[in-house]
DNA sequence: CACAATTGAGTTTTT
DNA sequence: CTCAATTGTG
């Protein structure tokens, strides 16, 4: 029996057990991937199930790409299996095959974020309620709330303070069902109620798995739960695998008590625990199971202790330094003597709580000619330059897609601004592009030989954006004069330019790979930061919620103040508090070998002033178990308290700059590295951009 | 009525 | 500093 070689004595109790619902409490680096895939094979070879009637869900399509590859390398498969896949991704399936029932159509489109908080915008303003108590962001939450809890008595909750909210909540409702739209809670939440009201449909899912295995339980919310409970049904084919103390999305509807639920759901669950740690030292994961000791709820007797025969390793670090731009020093130096002592700059790994920080490390990292790529922060679909572009495809191919087509209406400007869309709207019947049309006598002249024009452009797209997304969205980007555009609103318009045509080379492997441009956008809606990471030799810097999953010989977490890790915002809020300790816990518990934590007496903020800190909560409950470092060396006047490496590159049009020989004069072009420069007494030269300051 | 220029507010985590 | 919202201007 091959397959069970390697596997501990729990993991292959956990990989051969099949008389009842499974739940696995698997620590942090207890192999919890290993069983779930290993169970996968055991599946496919000793049970003779085909692995396309096997579902299994991860937390992130990275994670569920390397189960992907191992599956097909171990059955050495020809062909991918397809429902390996995440929550999400499995509902856009299924629901692209299924969307008549619900009432959408099958090519719909997806809103993130930015789309819902504008549709919900528009909705409060077209019902005239105080926009000072309808705040966009918490209306979203609070409908994320309800999507994600099945939970409409959240509406009485607000009754009181947001009276208003039943009609805002079935407006933007509306809104999604007349774009033919739906956003990322649609996603789930419309899985559970095709499955519900459908039952032959429930029927036809539930009888093509035989088998579902889920990873990260403790992070799936009750929509999630709910399409699970569905699909099994009264089966006992179901293993989850998931650690309380690693929960760290409640506030996307996760819980870590959801996972005790499971035995409710699921009579007869048998529980294995999976305690032993194969990837840190034990010094890590003393002070690992310290921090989380002092967790508080319900889920605590469930908690784990990790343990492993590593014994010994070295001790955690904690670095007290003066500033924020003295601790990126210090952990830029540290990285390159630990490279010179053998390092590779990819076993590095700086955890942060938020995604600002990485500003300074970056810094830091450049100075000292480190490689790095930063993972999450601003993502490359939801630039807003990619936006435009995607939106004028999403439109052509979707007319019904509303934020799309507010989008790229007056983009370019072409007249239309509030009052003419108003008029179009007050056309529209099926879809934007016959809303246009009705509306299109109506329109002053000047505006209708533009709208002329956007209908013909909109109408190329329809007839080549799905072959040949490529060559359609250049041909957008000339057509509307895109560049230019970018150049007059943007002073970072060459990097925005530059994302454009990554666009194209994105689009053009979509085109090889034989997608359709539908799929690409699907993909594209649903792309995570961790997507992104490069096999290559670099630093990683990122969030710690990017890092779940992830481990790394040298692991620094840095910014360990009050207010920042643990957040500011969890001050007030017990269960809040105690998700920013399990970030913690999943913050140390990536490390194999080294842990590096560090904090600033004083951080600038963003208007340059340096406010004093507070160390972090966590740390005084470890402090006896690590080695503590700090380096009071005074702040000199001299020592720049905000980083200038960014303006030395920060060459721009309309930029004065200051040459030794030339003196003083202004930026008028850029050509790569070469700057052409007006000079106040020699007139207009190029030069090398290095040789010039800002002034 | 659309658009440019100016002022003002403000940093969680993310599918 | 960087974005969004608001105010003036053509």
């Amino acid at each position: 029996m091959e397959i069970l070689e390697g596997l501990n004595e729990e993991q292959k109790k956990a990989v051969l057990h099949f008389s009842s619902p499974l739940l696995v409490l698997a620590g942090a680096g207890s192999g919890k991937t290993r069983v779930i895939t290993h169970k996968i094979m055991y599946l496919v070879e000793k049970l003779s199930i085909p692995v396309d009637r096997i579902l299994a869900i991860t937390f992130t399509n990275k994670a569920a790409s390397e189960m992907k590859e191992r599956v097909i390398d171990a059955l050495d498969l020809k062909e991918e299996p397809v429902w390996i896949t995440t929550f999400h991704s499995l509902s856009a399936k299924i629901l692209r095959i299924e969307a008549e029932h619900i009432g959408y159509n099958r090519d719909f489109v997806i809103y993130d974020e930015e789309d819902s908080k504008k549709a919900i915008k528009d909705v409060i303003k077209e019902l005239n309620v105080d926009g000072e108590i309808y705040k966009p962001e918490k209306i979203k939450n609070v409908i994320s709330q309800i999507k994600q809890n099945l939970d409409e008595s959240v509406l009485d909750f607000y009754a009181f303070t947001l009276p208003h909210l039943p009609k805002i909540y079935e407006k933007y409702n509306e809104h999604l069902v007349f774009s033919n739209a739906m956003d990322f809670d649609d996603l789930l939440l419309n899985v559970v109620r095709l499955f519900r009201e459908n039952p032959d449909i429930l029927k036809k899912w539930q009888d093509k798995f035989d088998y579902i295995l889920v990873d990260e339980y403790q992070d799936t919310n009750l929509v999630q739960h709910e399409i699970l409970k569905l699909i099994v049904g009264n089966r006992d084919c179901i293993t989850v695998v998931g650690d309380p103390q690693q929960c760290i999305y409640t506030w996307r509807g996760a819980n870590p008590e959801n996972i005790l639920e499971f035995e409710n759901d699921f009579p007869d669950t048998k529980i294995i625990k999976l305690e032993r740690n194969y990837r840190s030292t034990e010094k890590i994961l003393y002070v690992a199971n310290k921090v989380i000791k002092g967790a508080k709820g319900r889920w605590k007797e469930k908690i784990l202790k990790l343990w492993t025969d590593k014994k010994g390793g070295e001790d955690i670090h904690l670095v007290i330094l003066e500033t924020d731009k003295r601790e990126s020093e210090f952990i830029g130096k540290r990285i390159k003597s630990l490279v010179e002592h053998g390092y590779n700059f990819s076993d590095f790994s700086v955890l942060i709580r938020m995604s600002y920080l990485s500003r300074n490390i970056e810094e830091a990292f450049i100075k000292h000619n480190i490689p790095y790529q930063v993972i999450g922060g601003v993502k490359f679909y939801e630039r807003a330059e990619i936006k435009d572009i995607l939106s004028y495809l999403r439109f052509a191919l979707q007319p019904k897609d509303t934020q799309a087509f507010k989008r790229i209406i007056n983009l370019p400007p072409r007249g239309i601004g509030e009052k003419t869309f108003q008029k179009i709207h007050s056309f529209f019947e099926t879809d934007w592009i016959q809303a246009l049309n009705d509306a299109y006598e109506n329109l002053p002249k000047k505006v209708q030989i533009r709208v002329q024009e956007f209908l013909e452009l909109v109408e190329y797209i329809r007839r080549h954006g799905n072959e040949k997304p490529s060559e359609t969205a250049k041909y957008i980007v000339d057509v509307i004069g895109y560049e230019s555009y970018l150049e007059d609103k943007y002073k970072d318009w060459e990097d925005r330019i530059a994302n454009v045509h990554e666009l194209f080379n994105a689009l053009k492997e979509v085109e090889k790979s034989g997608r359709t441009f539908l799929e690409f956008l699907e993909e594209s809606s649903l792309s995570q930061a961790q997507d992104n990471i490069q096999d290559s030799n670099t630093v990683k810097i990122m969030t710690v919620h990017a890092a779940k999953g992830l481990e790394f010989p040298v692991v620094f977490i840095a910014g360990l103040e009050d207010g920042i890790f643990p957040s500011g915002r969890a001050f007030e809020d017990i269960e809040q508090m105690e998700e920013e300790r399990r970030l913690f816990y999943v913050a140390i518990t990536r490390a194999k070998e080294k842990v590096f934590m560090s904090y600033a007496r004083k951080r600038a903020s963003f208007s340059g002033y340096l406010n004093e800190t507070k160390p972090s909560r966590f740390l005084k409950e470890i402090k006896e178990d690590i080695k503590i470092l700090s380096d009071k060396k005074p702040i000199s006047k001299k020592e720049p308290v905000k980083s200038d490496t960014f303006s030395v590159g920060g060459i721009k049009k309309g930029q004065l700059v200051k040459h030794k020989a030339f003196g003083k004069g202004v930026v008028i072009s850029i050509n790569g590295n070469k700057a052409t420069v007006l000079f106040e007494n020699v007139g207009q030269k190029t030069i090398m951009k290095d040789f010039l300051e800002t002034v």
